[in-house]
DNA sequence: TATGTGTTGACTAATTTTGTCAAAGGTAAT
DNA sequence: ATTACCTTTGACAAAATTAGTCAACACATA
């Protein structure tokens, strides 16, 4: 299961919204939102952003997740998995401080 | 540019194949190749393999490097990338020893 | 019944990835 | 200057993945 999808779930049962009332405010598809909070279909960072604002809440976190999330995906049943995320780590900082 | 990309070249050399050896050899376009060690085209992880396999040469590093660059490509310009990549090891290290 | 809730599946559209091919330009042999 | 290699390029099509649309369902409550 996605946990960006429950938080995002969360968020929207405790600001009061429907699904489609949210599904609405940020102009999709209802069905598309039930399917993403479920983790049935993935999210895109522009949808979690719309709807982190709607709900008033802050999105780092969610952003944080959902990538992770996304990293998690192309690594899963790799071997090298972890080795892989330490290289792409130190060439990130390498990066960074550039 | 791509560092599997290169070194996969350098191994061709050393193993003496031309492009196009090469690529009749594990049954592949020479015009893709030619795009792949250049970093114009996306490796798959089995070209890696088999490519690793006929130049004799290791293939764990090159496997690192390519699910490396995959996982940058996915972060590239994310201001919260190596806080995802973070939150994405501890998860896998859990995963693991599970 | 009527209204509101979330879920499901079938279908299409759009986008991205992958594969095929022909031609170009380079180098070297001689 | 032709032959025989080599690598690169770009145009195009095919295939696969992802995203969007829609109608209907099941459930609960008023």
């Amino acid at each position: 299961m996605s946990t960006v999808g429950l938080q995002l779930r969360e968020l929207r049962e405790k600001a009061g919204f429907s699904l489609r009332k949210a599904a609405v405010a940020i102009d999709m598809d209802v069905a598309i939102l039930s399917k993403m909070e479920r983790g049935e279909r993935k999210f895109s960072k522009e949808t979690i952003l719309k709807l982190a604002d709607l709900y008033k809440a802050n999105s780092d976190k969610l952003v944080i997740d959902f990538l992770s999330e996304k990293v998690l995906y192309e690594l899963e049943d790799e071997e090298f998995g972890l080795e892989a995320l330490k290289v792409a780590e130190k060439e990130l900082k390498y990066k960074k401080h550039k």
